[in-house]
DNA sequence: ACAAATTAGTTGACTTTATCAACTAATTTT
DNA sequence: AAAATTAGTTGATAAAGTCAACTAATTTGT
């Protein structure tokens, strides 16, 4: 009865996409993309961070990234600072600029997702809120024990 | 209380956008792109679809599907049909080999969660699968009832 | 200490993906 | 039956992403 399974995971793969599609149209509406706001949130929720940090935390092609930076930095977001320990490391941080930049893009998220929560009662909420911190952890942490007959 | 449901709301959504973006590491393995592979999708699941069909449900620019189609009927998956009731419209079908073809993509992504499945106990399973089905049915018609305090 | 190998980041060239507008032909509206 | 609309195609470009060559700094092995 495997099958069954599958077909719904993939079911809430095809809608999860949908409704993820629905959510980053507002960030393609805004002045940034998709990859510059992922960025963006990585260094806002990491001090000291190098470009290297963000390829391999976001999976990125470093020429891309590179790039990218350039743009961040010309848009007064983002100040490269040349380690003093690796001089080939670039330490990127925010400008004052850029955390606030962010930190609107982050309210205009926030507020996305509060437009669909307040669609659904109080407990409906919270039960679904509870769903997604289950669905995280199982498939964030697979247990092998419970050797039950699956 | 509403901040905290947010906050895993939106964590969930970047959890999820990674296990979706693994997942469709796959696909752009495959010979096909991603779109290609939805657009297979509808043929498979719609039979007598029109452009116009596929242009409304998966939102896509009318002149990225023409050719896209273009591609799929020079690799004979697809197969046009002018409407006879409509001289503008056309009907898309997938030849038998495009039936094939979808099918064994399909039974690549089937296996894809299943091995994901797999690390589950089947309690576990079972209860992840009935959690996605929850929210699918919480966030596709959301009930305005149940007026308690929200 | 120092040559060889590795690493961080940049740059150039290019492919893929996607958008937009102009256009043709068929159909619908008035 | 002219005017407006609709389905789909095509051309021109923009945006997104990849790949490889390259420079400069650092680390490794001897």
């Amino acid at each position: 009865m495997q099958q069954k399974h599958i077909a719904e995971v993939r079911a809430f793969n095809r809608f999860y996409t949908s409704i993820i599609g629905l959510l980053d149209r507002h960030i393609l509406n805004s002045r940034y993309s998709l990859p510059e706001v992922r960025v963006l949130y990585e260094l806002y929720h990491n001090e000291n961070t190098t470009a290297s940090d963000i390829i391999s935390s976001l999976q990125m092609d470093k020429g891309y990234l590179s790039r990218m930076l350039q743009q961040l930095v010309r848009k007064k977001l983002v100040a490269k600072k040349i380690s003093t320990a690796d001089g080939r490391a670039v330490h990127l941080t925010l400008t004052p600029a850029g955390r606030k930049e962010f930190e609107t893009l982050n309210r205009e998220s926030d507020k996305q997702i509060q437009e669909i929560l307040e669609k659904l009662s109080s407990g409906d909420c919270e039960r679904m809120t509870g769903y997604m911190a289950e669905i995280r952890s199982l498939l964030t942490q697979p247990k092998t024990t419970e050797s039950d007959g699956r």
